[in-house]
DNA sequence: AGCCCTCTAGGACAATTGACCTACAAACCG
DNA sequence: CGGTTTGTAGGTCAATTGTCCTAGAGGGCT
C-alpha cells in the first residue's frame, strides 16, 4: 500500500460512517467532512451515493475475504477456524455494543430502502456461511454443513443485535462461550478442538 | 374498542410504516397519506416526530403486553408458553422475511441516530426478557433463567435478522425447530412438554 | 341565535438533502 | 515552453424534510 488515493480515503470514510450511523443518515456532507475534502469534490470521484455505497461494499468484500484467508492460513484446525469468527465478536465488542454489526445493520436498512444493492450487501454474509460450511464440511459434518454455518451466523447476528440494545458487552462473552460450548458438541469424535 | 381517534389511526399507519420503511425514512407526508388525513393536521395531534416515535412505542408496548398476558391465560404450563414465543417467528414469517424484526431493527436505528427513545424501545425487549425468565423461573431453572431469556431472545433476533437478509422463509422453520429442541433440553425432568 | 371548542385543510418556513456545473490549480507530457 | 489531463473548490439547483401558522368548518352548549 504504497499510496492511498483520495476515492480510497472517501470509500474508507463512509465505510465507517454508514456504519456508525447508517447508509441514509450519513450524508454526502459528514463524509467529505470526514476526510477533509470539498462538497464538490466530491462528484468528481463518485457520481452518485449508491456508487459510493458500492465501493463501501466492494471493500467490505475485500477486507472479509482477506480476513477469511488469513484464519484459514494460520489456525490449524477446522474447529480453531471456526472459532476464530465466533471470536470476532470479542475481538469488536466495543463497537459492536455501539453500533451493531456492520453486516447485519446494513443489510436490515436496505432491505427496508427497497435498495437494489441489498443482495450485494447480503453476498457479505454468503461469504461468511460458505466459508464456515467449508470448516464444517472439513471437520467432517457433510450434508449438515450449510445449515450449522447459518446457524452460527444468525447466532452471532443475535448477540450482536441484543448487545447494542442493551449496551451489555459482558452479554458477548457469555454467548461466545455457549456458542463455543455448541461448537463442541457438533465435533465427531475424530476432531476434537 | 367504541371509536378509533384520529390519533389513534396515525399512530397505527405510524407503527406500520415505521416496520416497513424505517423510522426515517417514514416521513409525515408518507404517514399522513396513509391516514388520508393533511399533513397541517399532524400537528394538532403530534407536534414532533419524536412524539410520534412515542407514541409508537407505546402502542407495541401494550400490544406486547397483551400478547403476553393471552399467553400467560391460554397455555397450561411454563414450556407451552416459551413455545408461543418461539412461534411469533413463524406466525411472522412473511412480514420478518420483507422487514426484520420490528423492535430488533427500530432499536438499531434508534441506537445509531443516537436517539434518546432507543432506551424506550429497548424496554419492549426488556418485556419479553422478564416474561420469558419468569417462566423459566417456573421451570425451575432458577439463578439461569435470565440468561436463558436472553439466549432465546437474541436467537429469535439472528433468525429474523438472516431470513430478511436471505429472503428465505424455510430458514425460519428449520431454526424454530431447533430452538424447540433447544428448550426441551433446558427443562428439567419433572417439566415434560 | 351567538359563542366556544375541537378538529381539519392548505400553505409557508428555513434547513438539509443528493446532484450538478463551472472555474481554477497542479501535474504530466509533447 | 504550451496543451492536455487530473484533481479540487465553491456555489447552484430542485426536491424533500420537520416544523409551524392561519383560516375556517362543524358540532355542542347556553
Amino acid at each position: 500500500m504504497v499510496q492511498e488515493t483520495t476515492r480510497d480515503r472517501i470509500t474508507e470514510a463512509a465505510d465507517q460512517l454508514f456504519y456508525e450511523r447508517g447508509f441514509e443518515a450519513a450524508s454526502f456532507a459528514d463524509i467529505a467532512a470526514a476526510v477533509g475534502i470539498s462538497r464538490g469534490n466530491f462528484y468528481y470521484h463518485f457520481k452518485t451515493k449508491d456508487e459510493i455505497l458500492e465501493a463501501v461494499i466492494a471493500r467490505r468484500m475485500a477486507n472479509t475475504r482477506a480476513m477469511l484467508n488469513d484464519w484459514q492460513a494460520q489456525s490449524a484446525s477446522p474447529a480453531q477456524r471456526i472459532t476464530c469468527f465466533i471470536r470476532i465478536l470479542i475481538a469488536n465488542q466495543a463497537k459492536i455494543t455501539l453500533y451493531g454489526c456492520p453486516v447485519g445493520s446494513l443489510v436490515t436498512e436496505l432491505g427496508k430502502l427497497n435498495h437494489a444493492a441489498q443482495a450485494q450487501a447480503a453476498a457479505l454474509f454468503t461469504l461468511f456461511q460458505d466459508w464456515l460450511s467449508l470448516q464444517f464440511q472439513a471437520l467432517g459434518c457433510g450434508a449438515r454443513s450449510g445449515g450449522l454455518a447459518m446457524h452460527l451466523l444468525a447466532r452471532s447476528q443475535g448477540v450482536a443485535a441484543l448487545a447494542q440494545a442493551f449496551g451489555d458487552t459482558e452479554f458477548i462473552n457469555r454467548e461466545v462461550a455457549l456458542m463455543q460450548d455448541w461448537l463442541r458438541d457438533q465435533l465427531p469424535p475424530e476432531h476434537p478442538l
